[in-house]
Order: structure tokens, then C-alpha cells, then sequence
RNA sequence: GUGACCGUAGCUCAACUGGUUAGAGCACCGGGUUGUGAUCCCGGGGGUUGGGGGUUCGAGUCCCCUCGGUCACCCCA
């Protein structure tokens, strides 16, 4: 093979390009429905725009582009979109209806080792919500994603919403003793003390000042886990007085949006970026297997950073590859969600050619989803056979009685045959759309 | 970027301790059985054994490099 699609890159032929068509509908009929429209932005950005954000932590993975006159490298293939978003609400905030809500799905790329769940490209379904302070927008989008999990199938019983919050986890920190100054560090420990070594959790904690009886707390806050509806049992156990508002307002949300029962509250989760400011959540699949199959939280201050008014925003990114993972371990995923031709049109007997394209035309100018053989046999069975192999709804079998305007229409799902008029297949195979 | 394992046809695999022209099934394409999705029969396209170099009379097989895949780390969408 003389030339490969690069590392960590996917090419999509008809099968693969109809489960990502497949998905990128779930995720844009949802998204209508929960009431977002669709933007998109360039592909390539500023290199500079991924400066701005918590000291450019995304630039030494993104992708650069040069300038082929200039051979400036002032480019670089966007990493993420969030960057954009905020560029994108920044530059119009004034003139907005508010609140904003967005959606995208765009093709993000990093120059990471590629692993599983993790390609150098995919495709990220981004949902977000800006200019809106109450906790409505967190649910909100939160309900956004479980609607999307329902709409693949997927139940409470294969998948958790995963809820923190940062102010929250702060408060238990500092309760513990760890200064505000560490608090950053703090999260960076807790996000990765799965990870690592029991040793090394303790030196970190160590650090932030946290030994002995602290740590054990330390441990066992982040590996407390709530159900939604259960905010009382934490703050019993946890011994927070205070600001729990922010997770008291979102639980009461959670529980009228109907969807408390994927939701449940994990302290531990932190999520890496540093730009989050309250919610942070992930959704997992239950037993753990798989990386998180979407993460997102708000961030109050980012659209400030870009150079807009400061505005609230939460919203959550989703990626094509996880969700097709689980989807496949679960034995959800479709084998073939390649559109089905309504009809293959066969012909029965010498020199039918002519009719079969004349009524081919006919009905695809009638919108329907026509296809017939290139073969030059006129073995029925092989025809059938190939007509079933494209998976066609029914076979259109036509002979001389075409001239009476009668045809054979055959049900290729339950096998049955009957006799129909030409003039009526439009009808008859428009009811029975199966896309 | 670091580490581990793995690369023979589109897929699953075969080829004795190195030994003729690298095979088979499935898939794909064409044809036959005058035929309604099966079965069966015939034929066909496909591989510089991922690539390059080395050892050898001789390499798919042994050695080195490289590319790619998988998994983990790093990091996180």
C-alpha cells in the first residue's frame, strides 16, 4: 500500500459514513428538540486563540499549519471548539437573543498517541448554554445529553451522569485545610489519584497539607457517590453547612426534567481543564468500562477571556468514538444503518430493459429510493438475491403486463407477493418508508 | 513524546527445524442450472508476505531500522 490515511484517522466508506450519519441525526435531532441551533466555525484558527485559555495547555497537541507563502506557523487545526464558541459569542454578545443556545458537531484533531476511544480525529458533538445564571441551564443541558442516550437506546442501567461541583469540592478541601492557593492542585490531585499510586496520592496530599486523618477524609470524600434526590445524605456526611445551593437548585431540576435516576453525585469527578467554575459532570458507562463518553461543566469566565461581557456558560462536549464504543458493547449499535431503497426493480422475461429504467425514473422523480441490477441475467434468483443484498424494502417485478399497468411487488421482509398497478406504487411504497 | 505486544488477499487463517511459481475458506466480479431470495457447478480479479536494509546459495520464516495497528502512560475533547 503505497499511501495510508495518517496515524490516529478514520476513512469512512459507505457503511462506516452511514453509522456517523446515523449518529450526527440522533445528535442534531436532539439538540432541535431541546431547543439549540446549529453553528459551525473554521476549521483552522489563530494559533493565538488557543493561548488565551488557562496558558495555552491545548497548543503543544494541536496541529500546525503553516502559511505556504509566509511559512508563518501561525496556524493551527482546531483542537477543540469551545475556543471558537467563546471567539464566535464574544464578537456578537451584544446583538444576541439570550440565552444562547448552541450547538455544533465539528471535527476536531490533536496530535496525541492514538488509543482506544481516543483518535487523532472525531467528530465532538458540543451542546452549550450561555448568558443564563440559573441552575436551569445546567439541567438543561445535562437533559440534553440523557435525551441523546435514550435516543440510542441506552438506559439508566447502562450509563451514569456523573455530578460535582467545584465550589462544593473546594469547600470540603479548604474545611480539610487546604489553602485556597492549592486549591488548583488539589483538583489536579484528585482527578488523577485513580491513576496513580496510593504512595503517590498520599505525597500529594502531603503537599497540600492533608495527612493522616485528613487524607482519609480527603480519599473518602472523592469517593463518595449520591444519587440524584440524595443531596440531604451528602450534606450529612460531608458536614457542609453551606453553599450546597448550587446542587440543591440543580437536583430539584434534575428531578423535575424527570431524569434524576441517571444522575448521580461523585465528588471525585473534577475534569482537567482548568476553566471550569461550578458543575462539572461526565457520563460513564456504568460499570466503569470505556473512558467517559461525555464531559462538560460551566465556565463562567471564559467568554470574558475571549474579550466579550462576562456571561455565564455550561455545556458539555461529546465525542463520536466513545459513544459508538458502548453503543457496540452493548450490543446496541446497528449493524447497517445504510439508507434501504424502497423498491429494486427486476425484470422478468427478454428486453425489459427499457421498462425498468422508464419506471425507475418514474418513481425516483416521486422522490422514492429506486434502484435495479446492472447484471445482464435474467436468473430471478440472483436478482432477488442482489436485491436483498442492498436491502431493499420490496422488488418490483415487472413483465409484458406492464403494458395493463400491472407489476409484481414483492415484500422482501416477509417473503410475500402480490399483484399491484404500476400507477399505484408510488402510494404503496411511500407507505411503507422505511427511510 | 515514553513503554509493551502485533503486522501474510477486503476478512479469518495456512505455508515442516530457512528450500520450487505464497495457498484455502468467506467476501467481491462474471457466467451456468429458463430461473422467486436457498443449495449446487464453472470461471475471474486481487499479495513486491506493511516498507527498507542486512545475514544466507536461498528469507513470509533470522537480525536491524522504519511505517502502521492495538493497549497503557502523558494529557484530555
Amino acid at each position: 500500500m503505497e499511501f495510508q490515511a495518517p496515524k490516529g484517522t478514520r476513512d469512512f466508506y459507505p457503511k462506516q459514513m452511514a453509522w456517523q450519519n446515523f449518529l450526527f441525526d440522533a445528535w442534531r435531532r436532539v439538540s432541535i428538540r431541546n431547543g439549540f441551533e446549529q453553528i459551525d466555525g473554521p476549521v483552522i484558527e489563530l494559533l493565538d486563540l488557543y493561548q488565551i485559555k488557562s496558558g495555552g495547555e491545548m497548543v503543544g497537541q494541536a496541529f500546525r499549519v503553516r502559511h505556504p507563502e509566509t511559512e508563518d506557523e501561525q496556524f493551527a487545526i482546531r483542537p477543540e471548539f469551545t475556543p471558537t464558541l467563546a471567539r464566535m459569542v464574544a464578537e456578537q454578545a451584544n446583538t444576541l437573543p439570550k440565552p444562547i443556545k448552541w450547538f455544533s458537531i465539528p471535527n476536531v484533531c490533536r496530535a496525541e498517541r492514538p488509543q482506544r476511544g481516543r483518535l487523532r480525529e472525531h467528530w465532538q458533538w458540543n451542546l452549550d448554554i450561555i448568558g443564563l445564571d440559573s441552575m436551569t441551564a445546567d439541567a438543561e443541558a445535562i437533559f440534553a445529553a440523557v435525551d441523546l442516550m435514550q435516543e440510542l437506546g441506552l438506559g439508566p442501567e447502562h450509563v451514569r451522569v456523573k455530578i460535582s461541583h467545584r465550589q462544593t469540592i473546594g469547600h470540603v478541601l479548604s474545611k480539610l485545610g487546604v489553602a485556597d492557593d492549592k486549591m488548583v492542585n488539589a483538583f489536579e490531585l484528585l482527578d488523577k489519584r485513580d491513576k496513580i499510586e496510593a504512595q503517590a496520592f498520599s505525597q500529594g496530599a502531603s503537599k497540600l497539607g492533608l495527612d493522616g486523618d485528613r487524607l482519609d477524609r480527603f480519599d473518602q470524600t472523592c469517593r463518595m457517590k449520591y444519587a440524584a434526590g440524595q443531596l440531604h445524605l451528602l450534606r450529612q456526611q460531608i458536614g457542609i453547612e453551606e453553599n450546597l445551593e448550587d446542587l440543591e437548585d440543580l437536583d430539584e431540576k434534575l428531578t423535575a426534567f424527570g431524569i434524576a435516576p441517571w444522575c448521580e453525585y461523585d465528588l471525585g469527578i473534577v475534569r482537567g481543564f482548568a476553566y471550569y467554575t461550578g458543575t462539572v459532570f461526565e457520563i460513564h458507562e456504568t460499570s466503569g468500562a470505556e473512558r467517559a463518553i461525555a464531559g462538560g461543566g460551566r465556565y463562567d469566565n471564559l467568554i470574558e477571556l475571549f474579550g466579550g461581557p462576562k456571561m455565564s456558560a455550561v455545556g458539555f462536549g461529546m465525542g463520536d468514538v466513545v459513544i459508538s464504543l458502548v453503543l457496540a458493547d452493548k450490543g446496541l449499535k446497528p449493524e447497517d444503518v445504510s439508507p434501504r431503497p424502497h423498491a429494486f426493480i427486476i425484470p422478468e422475461g427478454d428486453d425489459m430493459t427499457g421498462q425498468v429504467t422508464q419506471l425507475a425514473g418514474q418513481l425516483r422523480q416521486q422522490g422514492l429510493h429506486i434502484r435495479f441490477s446492472y447484471k445482464s441475467t435474467r436468473n430471478m434468483g440472483k436478482l432477488l438475491k442482489e436485491a436483498d443484498a442492498a436491502h431493499a424494502r420490496y422488488a418490483v417485478i415487472i413483465n409484458d403486463q406492464i403494458q395493463q399497468d400491472l407489476v409484481n411487488l414483492k415484500d422482501l421482509d416477509s417473503g410475500t407477493q402480490s399483484q399491484v398497478n404500476a400507477s399505484q406504487l408510488p402510494d404503496l411504497l411511500q407507505a411503507n418508508n422505511t427511510g
